[in-house]
DNA sequence: CTAGACCTTGTCGCCGGTGTCAAGGCAACG
DNA sequence: CGTTGCCTTGACACCGGCGACAAGGTCTAG
């Protein structure tokens, strides 16, 4: 399989596979022409680095996922490195569902008082003009 | 108030105070030397933009802010648009939140998955092993 | 022989808020 | 007059995951 065939089959592009070899995550033969050449298994990789983009990973989190699948695991997520990512990312995850929640909060509030304020100018305002 | 001073007693660099000034955000007078020189007000209103900036606003979406504290306002929160940039800033944050708590649910269970995964590998070994 | 559909490497651009350095003007003090 | 310390504009660097384009090699069909 080919970079063109691959990037159509993973629903992405030839310059993201190229992106990730030169991360370290994927690593095609190459034919006597210098064509990188993949296999089927590439394509389970792609997958699984997609996955992991799309739910917030850097590439460098995703290394260790690749790994595992490489060391044949059914599955990315159950080598020792891969579940300490997976540690790390909740807690990030965590405390920055604090931190938005605080926001939010603010925003709120913010978002409450400036009504107010405004109702009471209006008022001000109208019996001024009364 | 020359930029320097300003800086400082905002707790912010030079480069920043022009940084925002080329977005519009500040306006010093000139004096005859070409140096930019700040009233007091200026002061409040870096303080403003900082504390936006602080709760994930873009210095686009702080404009509103700034104009609504220099019309005279107490606060910048009151005035029509900013109330607008607020609501939407509201909805993204709560949007986010929820796209994020998605994500930790995922992350939870994979985790839990891959631990689960692991302890059958585990004693699957050892009674292999025995 | 040629067109076209692949492939290769290399490089620049983006986004947003700053850090940082360069080259030069101005003010004040000794 | 020189040093010091402020000011000016301008421009590059960063981060991360690509998009986009250039210039060229390769393979196949007509």
């Amino acid at each position: 399989m080919l970079i063109g065939e691959l990037a159509e089959r993973a629903g992405t592009s030839t310059r993201t596979l190229r992106y990730y070899e030169t991360h370290g995550l994927v690593r095609p033969r190459r034919s006597a022409n210098g064509y990188r050449v993949y296999d089927e298994a590439e394509l389970r990789v792609v997958h699984e680095i997609r996955a992991l983009l799309a739910v917030g990973f850097g590439l460098d989190d995703i290394r260790p996922f690749v790994a595992c699948l490489r060391a044949g695991h059914a599955s990315g997520d159950v080598c020792p490195d891969s579940v300490a990512v997976l540690r790390r990312k909740l807690a990030e995850v965590d405390a920055y569902l604090d931190r938005l929640g605080t926001v939010r909060r603010q925003l709120h509030d913010q978002l409450a008082q400036a009504i107010i304020q405004r109702e009471e100018t209006c008022l001000r305002t109208r019996q001024r003009d009364s």
